[in-house]
DNA sequence: ACTATACATAGACAATTATCAATGTGAGGT
DNA sequence: ACCTCACATTGATAATTGTCTATGTATAGT
């Protein structure tokens, strides 16, 4: 996973209506109408921030009938995690040979 | 650390130079005019982004004579990393009692 | 006092974004 | 055929953002 792609997500999880929807679907696969109950927007502008979400790679989309089923990508959450967590390897200062700590 | 919290750090991170200038953070403090050696935008410029970054919480700023010093705020940091982690937490369908996973 | 350096602020502009109302589409049910 | 439900698309608008030029400010050296 490269800088854009991270930079990508993070554009996605700016939003705390997104970043919502991110943890609604930690829980498992969830459709659309089911998230749209939760928040106190229109369902166009659910609909663009799903875009948003799978067109980040974080979110997969799948239809079924009249529904579309939506779900985390944990391929791509693993590697956006990995991305953080090496981003401030080093700021412990008990970096090793290796160039990294922990 | 709360949901906008995150938001606002996703936010900062969402711009593939500040993510570049977080990177360079992580090899420790770094002063002004050394991050814009490396980047082509202009002082300004620059100077806009290290605000969002240090408004943000994930980035201390130090003032020492004509300097200004950046680093990254590890306890800021180590906040989202565990958000980020505990996002996606449920997701592998390994949940236990505590309704989390590894 | 003058100059140079490091950085901030102000103002402008084009591009992007979050949101909505209105409308379109496709799938199922009656 | 008609209707309803789930969702997408279009078009509009106000707000935000990334970038610039121009200018201001503070610090240090001569």
């Amino acid at each position: 996973m490269n800088k854009m792609d991270v930079a990508l997500i993070c554009k996605a999880l700016s939003d705390s209506n997104r970043l919502e929807i991110v943890q609604m679907l930690s829980e498992g696969e969830k459709c659309g109408c089911k998230l749209l109950e939760r928040f106190e927007i229109t369902q166009p502008t659910l609909s663009h921030h799903m875009k948003t979400l799978v067109e980040s790679g974080m979110v997969n989309d799948r239809k079924e009938g009249k529904w579309h089923y939506y779900s985390l990508n944990k391929e791509t959450f693993s590697g956006f995690k990995k991305y953080i967590e090496d981003l401030g390897c080093c700021d412990d200062g008990n970096a090793d040979k290796t160039g990294c700590c922990k």
